[in-house]
DNA sequence: AATAGTAACTATGATAATCATAGTGACAAG
DNA sequence: CTTGTCACTATGATTATCATAGTTACTATT
């Protein structure tokens, strides 16, 4: 391709948004973050992306401020990956996508009875379906609060996937 | 590039939207249609994609579900095309992006004093912020819900495009 | 009647991003 | 001293993207 358009100076916040996340590697990197996977290895092996791509875009979110790079063990020289407080607030852009895709991009009973994902409120205990407020006590649903319990099928493919 | 890897096989529901929604082309197209624009040529000339990526993107989006391509008119034959259903919930997620965007995206002042696109809760006519929940009335915001007024710099790019 | 205009595209060729695979450097464990 | 792990970089084939130009089918104007 030519070099693609840049809209880092657009007005438009939706084209400023899209600049970094209208890309799937960059999604599915952020992904694992919220999984709470931070290791290059561990990230290139469950999202199937090659090396060479993950640190692309490890590099791009880190220009970005979205992700933070931590030396966690100096010898060998070993790093971990961490979302900073900008990357922690895209939180609502991918629970969006998480509810949309519930909704909407599965075939029925293919997951089993339930959804891909179920996600409880640890504040209250409820199922909160996939709704962005908790359909039991009513509170905003922000990042940390949910506990993810992943269906039969979706385990068994992180399980295939290695880490 | 080679063929992309395939992720609507994928159990994970935020692979799933990656899968339609990793893609700039495709966000910007569908901030068009939020925005109402309809026609071939506007979505074009906004998103300042090439007719060929308009093209392609629309196509995909049609075998998706989640746009509808219309005749207004027949003689010449002239097509608009809509968001279904499955298209409009995507609200939620375009909206998220805005919201990031608007309190990570720009430096103090760029705007002038506000956001870049000021929105209305249409019930109860509060300045909702960056919420996904109304901050006057509570009510959790939904597509339709809201009145966009943009500030006077993305006003003046918008004239800029053309339509 | 001929020209210009509009809408919705398709065709072409150059460029560059992506993938698959292999390789590297630094160290640890057996 | 060979094997293994982690975090990458290097290479080459493939193909998506962009810019530009062209096409089809009409309507409106001169």
């Amino acid at each position: 391709m030519p070099k693609r358009a840049d809209l880092s100076d657009t007005f438009c916040p939706v084209g400023r948004s899209a600049e970094i996340l209208g890309d799937r590697a960059v999604l599915l990197i952020l992904r694992e973050l919220f999984f709470g996977r931070r290791r290059f290895e561990a990230i290139a092996a469950n999202t199937g992306l090659g090396p060479q791509l993950v640190s692309a875009r490890l590099k791009l979110l880190e220009k970005e401020g979205v992700v933070e790079r931590h030396a966690y063990q100096e010898r060998p020289p070993r790093h971990e990956y961490r979302l900073t407080a900008k990357g922690k607030d895209l939180f609502d852009v991918l629970y969006a996508m998480r509810n949309w895709a519930e909704r909407w991009a599965y075939e029925a009973g293919e997951t089993g009875s339930g959804p891909a994902m179920r996600y409880i409120h640890r504040a209250c205990g409820a199922d909160v379906g996939t709704s962005t407020v908790c359909p039991e006590c009513g509170e905003i649903l922000r990042y940390g609060d949910l506990k993810g319990e992943p269906s039969v099928a979706l385990k068994a493919e992180q399980t295939a996937k290695g880490t």
